[in-house]
DNA sequence: TATTATAATTGTACCGGTACAATTAATCAA
DNA sequence: TTGATTAATTGTACCGGTACAATTATAATA
């Protein structure tokens, strides 16, 4: 693990180990790189890392101070680094529904950046959150860079897959968000009623190098479903 | 205007003017520090700045490639630096229908950080976006860090009037996403029916000594608002 | 030709330095 | 005591350097 990454890793344990409120000041720049034994830039970047993350914030001429947002349950929808721990709080199953080798539509062939001939794993789930149904989901991975899947790797997270076995590293995604009604096929998964609200999330992730690998649809029950961002700056 | 924030400006340009495509190759660090004539750490502040705004990625070994999303007509809920550029495209504008000095519920005070017995600006607007109705929304100001608004300042952008006419720097925020059914009330100013479905969003709005100083509710039309987002790494 | 080993390219990690701007604390004047 | 001035604190901008890891291009080998 890279320094910077170990640092902010051990800092933000050091807020959760002592349950730092909201506010708090931390050790100034030049304690922390005493503490470390690290380079100013070293440390700098560290706590840009966390900044991002939502741990802390700096404040020129003052500090740096701890940043906790209180409400418990939300999925975090941006996932800016070590995301998967914000996870480790619920419990998260699936059920396959299908999963076979099929030959693109033209939305999926555009958003994977493919031509119709090459094949894509079809995988739709039913996404359970603490044993009530979260969402459904529709995933399409281009079989060139997913050469292989089967029930067991679905069945687990097909993410740890991609990255442990095939040593493949995801990159940036693009996350679109709908709000919709349920059809009939949607609702019978998700144990609602037909013409329910859902929200409705198109996603297409990358690898480190550019590459579209995995474009899914997935259908959120409204009643389950909170989520959670953090962003600099206004919506508008 | 910062070094570094000016050359992340002038190569989004150059991207934006020469229309370059998603995957066209940059020049390499070395001849964008000729050319911009400054060090390899601003050249690299710059390119991060682009890389999570979602302009570029990096690929090391490789290069630095345009990342484009191509879909039009998105909300981006994610304004990591220079958002309001994003929101030329759309006409938006908002009709009042409450403004006044309150003081604040439970709820709210907890949000703002602040007394029950403390002052809020209240502030109801429908806000439409090219002329259809987008959604209702109602805003909490801590009056104590916002102790001046009318008609005119409300009519416009709020944001601006905070940072330009008050001198106060907004900072991180803090959203929140349920998906859930129109009330009577909100189907009335949305010009929707009773009971269709609603994206609600509440956000805390900080400025950048981490207080905060706004918090808004807001109630979107699920036919009008279509939400983007970029991300790096996995939802679950 | 196909595969493997090697070299060149290229972005990232990390160092330690100076200057500066924003905030806060201390000092002084009224 | 209050308000303004000054000084100390503290994070950020920017510099330029070495080393290294990931990728890509080239050369060597079978």
């Amino acid at each position: 693990m890279l320094k910077y990454q170990q640092i902010a890793n051990d800092i933000e344990k050091y807020i959760e180990d002592h349950a730092l409120q909201q506010g708090t000041k931390l050790p100034v720049l030049e304690t922390l790189i005493a503490q470390f034994q690290v380079s100013k830039s070293t440390i700098t970047k560290a706590l840009d890392l966390l900044e991002r993350k939502g741990v802390i914030f700096q404040v020129r001429g003052s500090g740096i101070f701890v940043r906790r947002h209180k409400r418990k349950g939300y999925i975090s929808l941006l996932s800016n680094q070590g995301f998967a721990r914000d996870l480790e709080e619920f419990d998260l199953t699936s059920e396959i529904i299908e999963l076979e080798v099929k030959k693109p539509t033209e939305e999926v062939a555009l958003n994977l950046n493919m031509n119709l001939e090459e094949d894509v794993y079809y995988v739709k789930r039913v996404r359970f959150m603490n044993g009530k149904t979260l969402c459904l989901e529709e995933s399409f991975y281009n079989k060139s860079l997913i050469p292989y899947l089967n029930h067991e790797i679905v069945k687990d997270s097909i993410f740890n897959y991609i990255s442990d076995a095939l040593g493949l590293k995801v990159g940036f995604s693009d996350i679109y968000l709908h709000v919709g009604t349920l059809t009939e096929e949607e609702a019978g998964f998700l144990q609602l009623k037909t013409g329910a609200p859902k929200l409705y999330v198109e996603s297409i992730f990358h690898l480190t190098n550019g590459q579209p690998f995995d474009f899914s649809k997935v259908s959120y029950n409204y009643e389950q479903s909170q989520f959670f961002i953090q962003a600099n700056g206004q919506l508008f």
